[in-house]
DNA sequence: CTAAACCGCTATAAATTTTGTAGCGATCCG
DNA sequence: CGGATCGCTACAAAATTTATAGCGGTTTAG
């Protein structure tokens, strides 16, 4: 069905399959990231639910995301849908600080200086 | 030609345009963030040298990825081909972390506990 | 000057991924 | 028994990505 990078193994970006960009790999995928950060943010959740919050997210798309998710361990299904594992919330916190960071970004989109 | 995510309009995962999500719209494109972290780990960089560094990147992806880095002013041509700016640094140092994490992370995949 | 060797990048067609929409089978009320 | 959810599958259309060839320009060597 879907490939789901391994890291030792040829990924995007490196033949020898190096960690970092076998997990780009996977996080540079259509929705992966938003799923893994909206998941985070509003807790356990289910499908329709998630489906609802990333508000333009089509149930395939959804469904494939969570299997890679799973598959690398950053998400599990739990009583109440899906949430986070451990590794996928240590990873919610590395992402988080794109957060502020996309903000001042948004600004400089926005006007036009270069900072 | 391309369309680049613009915070504060419709992107994936927003229709109102959060600046979280127009990131993660751009950033998760296949390449966009090995691009940038390739390129901020070797500086500045000829077309060519970048295309090899990605090792598997096409010609095409990988011109229409830097278009849309320099689109959101993460990256510009300077002698010598491409480089980060300002704001791309900053980015790639909140992306940095990433690399532990990814290393951690393919210990986890390779064998099978989970912590 | 000529030719080989790069360079940035475009062209194009095939392959793959993502979207959009419909809806099935299962549960859970009332 | 309806009616309202739910998780998720089906599937075709649209969009993206890949792979490969190669053009026109510049540099280097002879």
């Amino acid at each position: 069905m879907t490939k789901i990078p391994i890291p030792g193994q040829p990924v995007r970006g490196s033949r020898r399959g190096a960690p970092i960009m076998a997990l780009f790999d996977l996080l540079g995928r259509h929705w992966a990231m938003g799923v893994l950060w909206t998941l985070s943010e509003i807790g356990p959740a289910t499908f329709r639910t998630l489906q609802e919050r990333c508000e333009t997210i089509s149930p395939g798309a959804l469904n494939t995301r969570l299997k890679e998710l799973q598959a690398a361990g950053f998400v599990h299904k739990v009583e109440g849908g899906y949430a986070a594992t451990a590794s996928g919330r240590r990873l919610y916190e590395l992402l988080h600080p794109l957060g502020e960071f996309s903000k001042e970004w948004a600004l400089h989109m926005n006007s036009n200086d270069n900072t």
